[in-house]
DNA sequence: CCTGCGATTGAATCATTAG
DNA sequence: CCTAATGATTCAATCGCAG
């Protein structure tokens, strides 16, 4: 058990609170007292594991990650380092504190069975839903559209910790705020850059998602502890809204930009701090939700608006016009010999002895979408 | 290694297909013949039983970082149960079989784990939204409005395996479909009611979101095994799709209530049921067979798009630009400075005056091979 | 000044067949 | 078994530049 006299050998809270901490991350987080932070957001390696060069359609080369940092000889060594930090930053953690990670299927599923090894109790997994993800450029797989978060308290008692549910229902047009978020990558203006124009750094995480964990979760002046703080969204974000920050980051590179970075912040006024909300876009609605949802049955013929020409609905969302099959934009387009043609205003359905525009489900289908959050 | 004649220890395909195995998940699965199946989709049960049940006899140490006992104790259990039933499941799954598993961050994150720690290969994780997910009645928390899926081949070069990518693209408005869906829980008529009129079983899953996994990752006549077939929705959703379906369950209740849902459903018409195939299932051309066929003749002169290059079609169906001479492909990666290039639709032909794709003429030499039944 | 078009880009475990 | 050849494949944004 550590003495009291050893408390001694830490640092003041004055001389690491709102600063970045150089050096690995358990070596530095081991320097700092523990309980001494009310929350920590950890951005780990991903633990990527590519297999030679990917190019998009037009042959131009996808700029991957594949930084040494985020290079592990197996799951076995990478269990190893994800326990090992888990344990660094649960020492320095008040009990009632909280810890989000983010990651992908790389790691995710590791880092969560290790979290609740160690005994940290999870209250959520989140995931942040991306408006404008990569495609998936060879069409093997679903498009990689999400990454996932995990929120645990300290302790399975860990009871006091902070949940800010009246703020978060609030911004959500007074309804809860649900477990599935939307927001745009790290893009534009506010995606830092180098000396040569190119992107700083691999994995920049937007602000918008930062501020919304902020908010949700922490008090104005707690301390906000980013072991992996890489371009400092977490400093940024922190300091924007009045809480405390303090980071560790093994490249001086990032350090630097980071620090630039902080120093522009602003924080807000404590008038501004409270609200906070987005504005949503009109979902899109995949045709062949319209056939989940039981509105629309496999088989059932569609018309344009004169009858000129049929087509019949296909279990798999799809049209058929004789031999032909597509998508109800596609049929549209190729039984009127053109370019193109918008599906959903084109394509009707019997009704009531008479021809209803398939978009009329469309809305249907969308107010169901709005209530979801989409 | 297994002999010959322990083969004939298992049962014909003839008395399991389309059945419900009664038992014990692990038993039934090692009756079946390995190899077997299709596809997996698995709903685990995810009692982990950690509310109290389980103590370890000196509480005075329990708060040491890393020494949760009775946590420790109740996920080991649920573990070695999770890597029972994920080795007996993959002795059965075809080795270009894929494997769907759904569940909570209560368990999703040790399943996806041991996934990865068994050989497995994921190849997305996918999450179900809910439209009308259960609100958070204490308020203490974000409203748990989704569940997980993870998707993976049985091994790291599974790369046969089924992804009807075209079918998803044309029923998603012709935009790749993502790793977010968005469905209802299973209510109102579909959920299964017992005598009583209560649900019959607590985590029944819609049909829609077996739909899109069985129209995403399987063909016609493919074999789905549910290993935790509950009240027969995958079971439902096969027959109705022209999916075959073998099911493990040990509640006589669920098993009865199954049978009699599944009796219940109407197959699709196969108009209904097929499915969007693009270029890749297309039969090969060779270049060679449209000069042989004398729909282009050696000497001819073909062109990129732009006409900034040039270059001339010689009898044994290479392309021809200066010295150098090759395939299609090649030769159109050459004059371009690219690694790859797809010759049919970056070459084209003087036709009337304009320029047309190559690729048509293979469209016409497809149609001929279709005639004879190629 | 605005508009439109082309180029660029983002945490990616991204092929199959013939020989 | 390996090697070489074939040829299939992208969405939402931002930015720069031309008109």
């Amino acid at each position: 058990m550590r003495q009291l006299a050893d408390l001694s050998a830490f640092p003041a809270e004055s001389e690491w609170l709102n600063t970045i901490l150089k050096g690995d991350c358990v070596a530095a987080l081991d320097k700092l007292p523990e309980k001494s932070v009310d929350i920590i957001f950890a951005d780990p390696p991903y633990n990527l594991q590519l297999d030679g060069d990917l190019h998009r359609p037009d042959q131009s080369k996808v700029d991957a990650v594949d930084d040494h940092w985020d290079q592990f000889e197996s799951f076995a060594a990478y269990d190893a380092f994800t326990r090992a930090w888990l344990l660094a930053a649960r020492r320095v953690l008040k009990p009632n504190g909280t810890i989000w990670v983010i990651g992908s299927y790389h790691n995710i599923f590791r880092v969560g069975a290790m979290m609740q090894d160690l005994g940290f109790w999870i209250l959520n997994d989140v995931v942040w839903r991306k408006t404008n993800p990569m495609p998936n450029f060879r069409g093997r797989r679903f498009q990689n559209a999400h990454e996932t978060l995990i929120w645990a308290s300290r302790d399975q008692k860990g009871k006091g910790y902070t949940f800010n549910y009246e703020a978060m229902k609030a911004s959500n047009d007074d309804v809860q705020m649900r477990s599935d978020w939307l927001f745009p990558i790290c893009t534009g203006g506010e995606r830092l850059k180098d000396a040569n124009g190119d992107k700083l750094h691999p994995t920049q995480k937007p602000e918008a998602l930062l501020a919304r964990i902020m908010m949700a979760s922490t008090k104005p002046g707690d301390v906000v502890l980013d072991p992996f703080f890489g371009s400092g969204t977490t400093g940024a974000v922190a300091k924007r809204l009045g809480r405390n920050f303090v980071g560790v980051e093994r490249e001086q590179a990032y350090i630097d930009a980071a620090r630039e970075r902080i120093e522009a912040v602003r924080p807000l006024e404590d008038s501004e701090l409270s609200t906070m909300s987005g504005k949503r876009a009109e979902p899109r609605v995949a045709f062949v939700s319209l056939i989940d949802s039981g509105m629309m049955k496999p088989g059932t013929i569609l018309y344009d608006a004169r009858k000129r020409w049929a087509a019949k609905v296909r279990a798999d969302g799809t049209l058929a016009v004789g031999e032909k099959a597509g998508s109800i934009h596609r049929i549209g387009a190729e039984v009127q010999g053109l370019d193109a043609c918008n599906g959903w205003t084109f394509w009707h359905y019997e009704r009531n002895g008479g021809l209803t525009q398939i978009d009329e489900l469309r809305r249907i289908v969308r107010v169901g979408m709005e209530r979801a959050g989409a």
